[in-house]
DNA sequence: CGAGAGGTTGATCAGACTCAATTGCAGTGG
DNA sequence: CCACTGCAATTGAGTCTGATCAACCTCTCG
């Protein structure tokens, strides 16, 4: 019936995953003059299906921005939580790091994405949130948000939907995990990416990976020498261009194919 | 550095997966003496957290129960999303089902836990929800939950946990998928079977597995056969006792050694 | 220009799948 | 009551995908 299989799983020595820097955090910075009413990122953001009335309270939620150093921990697995964080630019990863040391990414976070949901139940972070580049996000205080929610209906029903959309998010990587043949995974993870980029108005078949080969592998459950080997081989087979981080998608049809039916 | 993966992606054949039934829906039943105030899962259920002053109001809204028959459906997927469902009795899977006729199991739920989260922001259910067994549930209608939430900050809150927590659950999944062996998936979901029995009150070393060999192995992304040769060596190595689906942990620390350090 | 991280490619190996046969148990009908 | 049917589970033999190990290439950046 099934198949998705894990082998040998002894993993490679923690010494060459790369160390995670506590950054010196640059505290948060407020910006008065960038808000979500004149965010151009709105329309898929946390405001996304607010009364425009209601936009200057949530304006005064974020107002506090913070920066990320690439490499640099926004939170870290063991942190309190007390906030959600709106990634405004740059991307993320978040990470679970084992006893042992060694590190799985649980997902990335492009703009206009949502960090820090899954720690509401347990008021911790469970993950460390990492960034692929210098980023920035907006700091939005959970209380002060959970108290505005009870005052604005469709805020309400906006952070029920962030929500259940992780929920749906994480089941499609578990059908991935679960189901899908090495070849499948990186064509679904191709297809994920560049869904996600149309939606924040960027081209859909032209984009620049933002992490290496190693976290791509990571992420789905493979290894580096996999995800290298069949990059090659579909450039080799005309489905996609690649030179570096730079991925063009020549062929949907193709990939979406090989997907499947899931 | 990972390993997490998959083989022969193929399955057998969609005339081996056992047909969900449509039911003939037994209509919603009121009960009005069964409500969450003299609910035994009160302390694990959606009520968990509220004041008892609030308990009247969700007893209102919970009136509404539903049987459903093993092998049946409680709802399917691509049905309209209009209730949370709360298992009182019995026990369902998940199931997503491919346009190629595989099915993918994502979740199995127990009494006292919440049906229907993922489905909020697409308002849409993305997959099946069926029986293992005969089971009764609460429909909670959640148009009316919300606006319930939005009169009573603790429940608001209790959803806002009930979501998150969901989400952790699946990112657990995802860990184990991703990098697991056979032996660690099967180890780990004996031991997460255990905690949860255990949550509700039963014995945390002794259960009745409520699924076959076969949807076990679809959940952890293993074949039955591999299901069930990792249950008989583990029973000859003296960490379990197995017959049917009788199962005794009987060497807990040795099933989380294998399970290692995640 | 050299060092090191990131990436590619090849050879070999092994864990889990596939296919197939067998046993056990539950429900059905004669 | 027992043979018959069918599903669930067990077990064995052979195969294959992706991991592991290892060498080498290629950027980037100090």
């Amino acid at each position: 019936m099934l198949n998705g299989t894990t082998h040998h799983s002894t993993f490679r020595p923690a010494v060459q995953a790369p160390a995670i820097r506590t950054s010196a955090r640059p505290m948060g910075v407020v910006h008065p003059g960038l808000s979500c009413s004149n965010c151009c990122l709105q329309g898929v953001c946390l405001p996304c299906g607010l009364p425009a009335a209601d936009l200057g309270e949530l304006d005064e939620l974020t107002m506090v921005k913070r920066r990320t150093a690439r490499g640099a921990a926004l939170y870290r697995g063991g942190d309190r939580f007390d906030a959600l964080y709106a990634v405004r630019s740059g991307a993320f990863k978040t990470v679970c790091v084992s006893r042992g040391g060694e590190e799985k990414i649980t997902g990335f976070y492009l703009s206009g994405e949502v960090l820090g949901l899954d720690a509401i139940s347990s008021e911790r972070h469970g993950y460390h949130a990492v960034a692929l580049e210098d980023s920035e996000v907006c700091v939005i205080p959970f209380t002060r948000l959970q108290e505005l929610a009870l005052r604005i209906p469709e805020l309400q029903q906006q952070l029920f939907r962030l929500l259940s959309r992780d929920i749906t998010r994480d089941q499609g990587l578990m059908l991935l995990l679960g189901n899908m043949t090495a070849e499948q995974r990186l064509a679904a993870f191709l297809l994920a990416l560049s869904r996600r980029y149309k939606r924040l108005g960027y081209a859909a078949d032209c984009f620049n990976l933002r992490m290496t080969r190693e976290e791509i592998g990571n992420y789905l459950g493979l290894t580096l020498e996999t995800v290298s080997r069949l990059l090659s081989r579909f450039q080799r087979e005309g489905l996609i261009a690649a030179q570096q981080r730079e991925i063009e998608l020549k062929d949907f049809d193709a990939l979406m194919e090989i997907v499947g039916h899931w």
